[in-house]
DNA sequence: TTGAAATTGAAATTCATTTTCAATTCGATG
DNA sequence: CATCGAATTGAAAATGAATTTCAATTTCAA
């Protein structure tokens, strides 16, 4: 009969891991969510979710680890233009950077790639002789379904 | 002898006029803080100013016009990517939206302006079928002074 | 002039996030 | 295996920006 497993690791925790963070069960909680999250979580939502798993998961490490995984470049955090109060949403960082919309109609985000984008980032590092660290394109406006 | 003048009406005020909003002097003070600003202002910042000219106006009022400015479509809200804290920047709407760039080491916001951005924008809003309302793209890094 | 609607200020409240600090856990070393 | 110091944790308190509440005041149109 086998132990409950811990979960496998996941991209986040191997890399935390290889940069010799000390993994913790809380850490790799909150990590699994925000792996195997659908959508952008904001810090109360990966909360909930984290405890559902393990219930003594408090609000700070939460917040800790947010921290931990900016610092380390492996997340992103979005405004999704305060759509509702200031919360940040979160993401795993991607290879590629893309934009955000979201609807004031009907609250969806939907995502964007461009190759478009990447080469105004290219002209601002070579115009402005700007080193880009982290480049954020949020629209607000309305979906194709919810446009007048 | 002329009596003390009030401040000749500027952009955001004749718009508002137009518009038919109430004009009070509370609003006109800090109209004029905004019209004069040199650098993006946060709430505070313009309270200050509004009360080095009327002392009584309250912290409540810049929140409640800046609500109404960004109702209108006069203003623009920038996070300047949480440099420091939470609080918003604002900046009077131009006739052509552009870039915000903050330096990680001096703080400072360049501001830059791009047909790329106009063309990117167009892009989306044809292939993404998204009616844009706002636009707002935000970078972090390192300025030509600051990079290492 | 009058009365309804808009605006205001002051205090209290909300909400997300951060700090503090004592207790616990981790993991390298003896 | 024991231990010691550093890292991590949770609970409570604190912070900081922004918002709500509500009574008093101002404004404007009739």
């Amino acid at each position: 009969m086998p132990l409950p497993q811990t979960e496998a690791p996941g991209y986040l925790t191997s890399q935390l891991a290889a940069r010799g963070v000390r993994l913790t069960r809380q850490r790799r909680t909150i990590l699994a969510v925000i792996e195997t999250a659908k959508r952008h979580l904001d810090a109360s939502q990966i909360l909930r979710k984290a405890r559902a798993v393990h219930a003594d998961v408090d609000r700070v490490t939460v917040y800790r680890t947010l921290a931990l995984l900016k610092r380390h470049g492996l997340i992103d955090e979005l405004d999704l233009m305060h759509m509702e109060g200031e919360k940040h949403f979160y993401e795993r960082r991607t290879q590629r950077e893309h934009i955000h919309m979201t609807c004031i109609g009907c609250g969806q985000v939907i995502e964007f790639e461009s190759r478009l984008f990447d080469k105004l980032k290219k002209q601002i590092a070579t115009e402005c002789q700007f080193h880009i660290k982290v480049a954020r394109m949020e629209l607000g406006g309305y979906c194709a379904k919810c446009r007048a």
